[in-house]
DNA sequence: TTACATGCAAACTGTTTGCAAATAT
DNA sequence: ATATTTGCAAACAGTTTGCATGTAA
């Protein structure tokens, strides 16, 4: 989906330094395919990669992808923030039991008689969380 | 919108004690229509309203609300918990500078277009928070 | 060479828990 | 009388931060 040279050039653009720790979760994050994690799956998957990141870094650089509309960040209640490399416009569902984001594509879903925001606010967008349970 | 004994009934109908101050804390929750507030603010109020809860017995009987089906969590992002009085379906706009709650009356809003659940799953519920900011 | 990024450990915040004292049944 | 609930303080998890060291420009 992205080669290095594109995510370094992507790095510039929104002004954070490609430094080899954001070159090498950049590339965890965008080389497959939409991803939904927290800090803690990042860091380990970064450490099984022998790239050698500290959990507070991993933090700090989600917070910045986040800042630069790299990442979105998915509300479900519970401890962990999940993060999401997909930024368009998309819903999702979530499994409670196994504790899992899926996407669901936008083409599906539809919301309709959307009320007018209240005066001095506009919509900004619109979060959907089907939530699952076993059959 | 409910008196004492009604909600006592109600307490003792899903196996809690009526206590004092489960009573106290159901009647600041259930008497002033939909609320939406964390663990913080129900524990300000009561302080405020004269009734002596410690912080760890809010959120005890906050989670043990929950579990009876008199409160239901909101999902937002961030450090708090919020609960919503309301526990029929409805939505919510989200206003991220105020950090505020509001309900979206259901008969406004509709989801159309629903893919499939999942092999083995069902459709539990549906959330739907409309982000609000200044226009 | 200057500003920014990193790592570590300590700090911090919201939430949960263990246990003795108090309360409901 | 017995089981449950409370309050406090301590524990806990996830996240953020201060500061010295390392790295990008």
């Amino acid at each position: 989906m992205e080669n290095r040279k594109q995510l370094v050039e992507r790095l510039r653009a929104v002004g954070l330094r490609p430094t080899l720790q954001r070159i090498a979760l950049g590339e965890l994050l965008f080389s497959k395919g939409d991803r939904h994690l927290c800090a803690e799956d990042l860091h380990a998957e970064a450490r099984a990669a022998l790239v050698p990141v500290s959990l507070a870094t991993v933090y700090n650089t989600l917070n910045q992808f986040k800042a630069a509309g790299l990442l979105r960040e998915i509300a479900i209640e519970g401890d962990r923030s999940y993060f999401d490399t997909n930024t368009s416009n998309h819903y999702h569902f979530f499994d409670d039991e196994k504790h899992e984001l899926m996407d669901i594509e936008i083409g599906d879903l539809t919301v309709t008689g959307l009320p007018e925001a209240p005066e001095g606010k506009v919509i900004d967008r619109i979060d959907v969380i089907v939530r699952l349970r076993d059959a």
